[in-house]
DNA sequence: GTGTGGTAG
DNA sequence: CGTTCTACCACAC
């Protein structure tokens, strides 16, 4: 209470929201494709550098954004392969948001990049509770369809899945729903702490799904705000889940909440909301530096660090005075509210729904060195190219005969324009924009060059660009010469002298066209999830005696980022990584399962049959029954 | 509506 | 720190 007022505002615990987090992304889209990769070393790369790989790559000292000289050296047998095109990962991106979309109720299902999304399951969780038997919590069935109470999975209610934060304490689950003899801050902690539970069992399904049928891993978190998830994912990479459990309210006593005593701990910077810039401004202001840069590379002497705790309970600081601090002109307003709140764990964004077309398409292309006309003519007619595909790839959409199977949005490849169907623009970019980025000048004296900043133009898109009857490599060279080269002579007015270290051209400014552009708003959850069904049949499990790959989330074996000696733990045979087809028999050969969960018991009961059955078997029993009944 | 700057992965 | 290739938002003009 006197907490509160302290921090200004209050935290609100009633979503339960999961961040998901694809393991090195880029390299398993590789893997996906070509599933012998999984056991070697393998580096994603991008110009001169890696720019993500694998963990059999970083257990051999790799690791991101690493020149690949020097990662050659390290590895010489290392695989690497070329990321630049960025098409396969986008298309992937989109596969497994769609996948993940499916069963989510509240259609808030948002996209960070290609390799994260949250989800809020609010809703999902709420019904789930009232369907929890009070007296058999450990036989609980979480129904993922309000019309169909066979659709969904079976799990034990009384314990957490995967990890908790902080670790728990064996015995220490709840194994009862609260009553209301408890003081109501007790009820409101142990109502909250149940909701956790069923989202992190329904997390822990959503990840095993990804895995089993589609054959990506992740690294889940499970709180009750975008930031929380987010930040407390991370704490068991990868291919872990982590819950924060609660207290997340400060109790009678003054004792520190969980949330707290997590978010604390974290160095300012890597709070998702405070970049490098405001990260420093807070820095100087706790560390009574000025603005001065950092000492830098001086080894052995950063004593930078600062954490959120040393930030929220520096003397006199507040949201106003973090306003004072971070504000001025080019600051958002309110950000000193904005950022006090995240170094209290309060985050009340919402999970945002779905959006079908983007803001914005751009394409760029990083030069160590260009500088002449006919340079810049030829690398924009190949951005342009770039740009008129990608225009038709994201903004159009194929009216074909065959409407009724919609199986096709669940593929990495949307439409392909087949024969004849109707192209149709979902939107139409109204702006084009030209972006450079010069190389610092050649500065005479001692001066230090100004940082590197992008400068840019932009005019109306010209109506040709739309045109779907011409041809579209003539249309990106009619753009170059009729839009890209004007603009880039009011950015570079000079004939020469200029050297330039980036392009960058954009599509911007999408006018959505009436009746498309739906937000998913339109969308029938229960259709969505049959289609899904379809595509599943496709990955099912034809022999429900051979396990599915099973997951391991070992906290001990999996934390090699920095280990320079492979001990025994660690180099043991991974029932993921050995698989041969991504997302079929592959299994545990000695059949020991080694993670802290999916710990088979006895067995379960189908719900609908009364059959027992080991836990793994029952996503594939139960789709047997929705596909029977 | 146009251009810059900051955020994110 | 910055290396890459994006995407989105907010502000100032």
């Amino acid at each position: 209470m006197g907490d509160d007022r302290r921090i200004g505002a209050k935290r609100k615990d009633d979503r339960i929201i999961i961040h998901f987090d694809y393991d090195c992304f880029y390299a398993s889209v590789f893997e996906a494709e070509n599933p012998a990769l999984r056991s070697l070393p393998l580096a994603v790369q991008q110009k001169q550098i890696i720019v993500t790989c694998n963990y059999e790559a970083r257990r051999r000292g790799l690791h991101k954004l690493q020149l690949i000289r020097e990662a050659r050296k390290v590895c010489p047998d290392v695989i690497i392969v070329l990321g630049e095109d960025l098409t396969r990962f986008r298309n992937a991106s989109k596969a497994l948001y769609n996948f993940l979309r499916a069963p989510i109720w509240s259609g808030k299902v948002e996209r960070l990049g290609f390799d994260e999304v949250f989800v809020d399951v609010t809703d999902m969780v709420a019904y789930n509770v009232e369907l929890l038997n009070r007296n058999d919590l450990q036989h609980s069935f979480f129904q993922l369809s309000r019309d169909d109470p066979t659709l969904g999975f079976s799990y034990d209610a009384t314990s957490i899945a995967g990890y908790a934060y902080p670790s728990t304490i064996m015995g220490e689950s709840v194994c009862r729903l609260p009553t209301s003899s408890e003081s109501p801050s007790v009820e409101a902690e142990d109502w909250l702490r149940i909701r956790l539970i069923l989202g992190s069992h329904l997390a822990q399904y959503l990840r095993h799904q990804l895995d089993e049928q589609l054959g990506y891993t992740s690294t889940v978190g499970t709180s009750t705000s975008k930031l929380l998830a987010k930040l407390v994912g991370s704490v068991n990479k990868p291919k872990g889940q982590t819950t924060l459990m609660p207290p997340y309210r400060q109790d009678a006593n003054g004792l520190d909440s969980n949330v707290t005593t997590f978010v604390d701990a974290h160095d300012i910077g890597r709070i998702p909301g405070i970049g490098f810039k405001i990260a420093q401004k807070i820095r100087s202001h706790i560390l009574g530096r000025p603005g001065e840069f950092d000492a830098g590379l001086i080894y052995g002497g950063t004593k930078e660090k600062v954490s959120v705790g040393d930030v929220r309970n520096f003397p006199g600081l507040d949201r106003n005075r973090l306003e004072a601090i971070l504000g001025g002109p080019g600051a958002p307003q309110g950000i000193g509210t904005l950022v006090w709140g995240l170094i209290n764990g309060i985050d009340d964004t919402e999970v945002g729904k779905a959006r079908s077309v983007p803001r914005q398409i751009s394409i760029e292309d990083s030069y160590i060195r260009l500088d002449t006309m006919d340079e810049v003519r030829k690398e924009l007619a190949l951005l342009a190219k770039s740009l008129v595909k990608r225009m038709h790839m994201d903004l159009l959409t194929y009216d074909e005969d065959d409407e009724g199977d919609g199986s096709d949005e669940f593929r990495a490849d949307q439409h392909q324009p087949t024969q004849q169907s109707r192209k149709k623009w979902m939107a139409q970019p109204r702006i084009l924009r030209l972006t450079t980025r010069p190389r610092p000048p050649p500065n005479a004296n001692g001066t230090r060059s100004r940082t590197f900043n992008r400068i840019s133009r932009s005019g109306p898109m010209p109506n040709f660009a739309l045109n779907l009857d011409e041809n579209a490599d003539s249309v990106a060279d009619k753009l170059v010469t009729e839009a890209l080269i004007p603009l880039f002579r009011k950015l570079h007015p000079e004939k020469s002298g200029w050297n330039l270290s980036l392009v960058n051209i954009a599509a911007t400014n999408m006018a959505e066209t009436a009746g498309e552009g739906r937000d998913g708003a339109g969308r029938d959850i229960g259709r969505m999830f049959k289609r899904q069904e379809t595509v599943l049949k496709e990955w099912r499990v034809e022999d429900v005696d051979i396990p599915p790959s099973i997951e391991h989330d070992n906290g001990i074996d999996n934390h090699v980022e920095d280990q320079r000696e492979v001990s025994c733990e660690t180099s043991e045979k991974n029932g993921t990584e050995d698989a041969i087809e991504p997302s079929q028999e592959s299994y545990v050969e000695d059949g020991e399962w080694d993670g802290d969960e999916d710990q088979p018991s006895a067995g379960i009961t189908c719900s609908v049959c009364n059959a027992l059955m080991p836990e793994w078997a029952m996503t594939a029993h139960w789709r047997f029954h929705s596909l029977e009944g």
